[in-house]
Parts: structure tokens; C-alpha cells; sequence
DNA sequence: CACACCGGTATACTTCGGTAAACCGCTATC
DNA sequence: GATAGCGGTTTACCGAAGTATACCGGTGTG
């Protein structure tokens, strides 16, 4: 058809949309992030994660971390020697990488909020955040 | 080695949950976060983004861009006097607001990509990218 | 005329994410 | 001896998410 439109990043699109999904796949669910939230603060034994991520049966929990530690982004170590052998998660070297990930939703999140409670200062708050026009960085 | 770093209270990691998952709320998902990226380079028509979002069914898009649209973070516009209707999404300026979000996923996902074709390079990698301490800004 | 593109909708189906609840061996407490 | 905590596994089940396929009215193309 027209070929002639300008569209300076149809290649810059579709590799930004291939990591994206990359990512996706390793993230997505509704319970992985906030597991890695959880582990931000330090080591964390089972039920105490599962405490913090309100609302996570055992199963899932369970599930998700063999996932996560799979794909090198948590450590699972197991104390046999005490009491009711004791099992700690810890976020791995590489799941530290995902700070900055947790960081933008984190601060997404929390502007979204207000904007939901203040939705009269939409315009505003819109324009405030500035979007930066990077991402072709 | 020692990550001595600054522990969310767990006041503050209960907090970043909670923002987590009002982002994921509205972002999670297989398919939201993908046609996001689409539009970030422009308006698109629905069988273009279709195109693009490799692998998405009428069914799906179609919903998805509904819910997107609902919740303020993209537009649609329909121009009834050409030929066969045209409809075109774009990114509405709150939809903008997530270009941290994409640019940090999109990061990642470009990373992991090396790393998982090059896991020699793994510890190198892990110590490079450095985490930033924030998350609790 | 036949065919393809557009922007979807309808129907039917399957898969998977997720839940609820019971259960396991072990230990410590009342 | 009963109960509760730990770190899970097992079974059974449900509903949402996702897929496949066909179809619609309209138009323009060969």
C-alpha cells in the first residue's frame, strides 16, 4: 500500500515489544512481582512470605517460587540441622537486577492511585509526570 | 556479596506491594503491556496492531483495547465519512505517563535476552547493571 | 462476478491460573 | 494428649483467559 509513512521506529518497536514479552514471560502472573517485592526487604522464610502476599495459598506460593529460583532470580536454602528444618528465600544476585522494574511500577502504582481518588486533577497530574521520550534509549 | 542494602521497612514493602499490584491490576496480563508498546510510536488501526502484536486473536485485541480504553490509557477514534470506517487507537496521555514502566521492562528483557545466550557472562552482568537502592523514594 | 481488506462480533472449545481443604512428618507448648 | 506452627504436597474443582473459526456489512480491485 503507502509505504511513504515515516515511521521512524517499526524496528525499534518490534525489538522493544520482543523484550517486553521476554520479560513478560518470566514476570507475568498475577503473583510473581509481588513475591520479589516481598524479598526486597531480606531473606524471607515460607509462611512469613506468604503472610506478606496477602492472599497467596500455599500452593501457588510454592509454585511460584520454584519458578523464580528456575530462573535464577531468588535462592532457596535449607537449614537442616535446626529445630522444624528451617527454608529461607532470598532474592538472587539477578533478581536484584529487577530493581529498577519494581521501582517504575512501584511509583506507577502510587500515582495511580491518587488518580483515582483525585480524578479532578487528571490534566494536571498528566502533564506533571512528563513523559519522558525515551525508550529508544 | 554483603547487600547491605537499605531494607524497605516493612512498612514501606507493604506499601510497594500495594502499588505493585494496583499497577499490575490494570497492566497484567499476557497481551496489555504489549499493545501499549505498539501505539508508542504512533496511532495504529486495528488489523495494523493486530500485525504487530504477534500472535493476538480479533477476540483478544478487541477486548483488551476496550479495557485499555476504559481505564483512561488509550483513545479510540472512529472517522465514519471515509470508505470502510477507519478506527484508530492511540496512546492517551495518561497512557503516556508508563513509558517508565516499558522503557524498564524493555531494558530488561534486552538484557535477559544476552544473558540467557551468554550465561558465562552472568556474574559480570549481575555486578554491571547494579541495582539501584531507590524503591524508596 | 469473485475476492480481499476493514473492524470487528458470535460461538464453541480448551487450557491454565488459581482456590479450598485436607494431609504429611516433625517439634514445641499447654 | 491435644493443639499449633513449620514447609510444604495432594486432590479436586472452578472460572477466567485464551484459541479457532466462521461470519457480518461495507468497499474497492481485477
Amino acid at each position: 500500500m503507502h509505504p511513504t509513512h515515516p515511521d521512524l521506529s517499526s524496528h525499534e518497536c518490534s525489538t522493544a515489544m520482543r523484550s517486553v514479552r521476554d520479560a513478560l514471560d518470566l514476570l507475568g502472573g498475577k503473583w510473581k512481582l509481588p513475591i520479589i517485592v516481598g524479598l526486597t526487604s531480606g531473606p524471607r522464610r515460607f509462611k512469613q512470605l506468604q503472610r506478606e502476599v496477602v492472599g497467596i495459598t500455599a500452593k501457588m506460593l510454592s509454585k511460584e517460587l520454584k519458578e523464580l529460583e528456575i530462573n535464577g532470580l531468588i535462592t532457596r536454602h535449607v537449614q537442616a540441622d535446626v529445630a522444624p528444618v528451617a527454608v529461607t528465600y532470598t532474592l538472587a544476585a539477578y533478581g536484584r537486577t529487577l530493581y529498577p522494574v519494581i521501582e517504575s511500577l512501584h511509583t506507577w502504582g502510587q500515582q495511580h492511585r491518587r488518580h483515582i481518588m483525585h480524578p479532578e486533577t487528571l490534566e494536571a497530574t498528566a502533564a506533571e509526570w512528563a513523559a519522558p521520550d525515551a525508550l529508544s534509549a
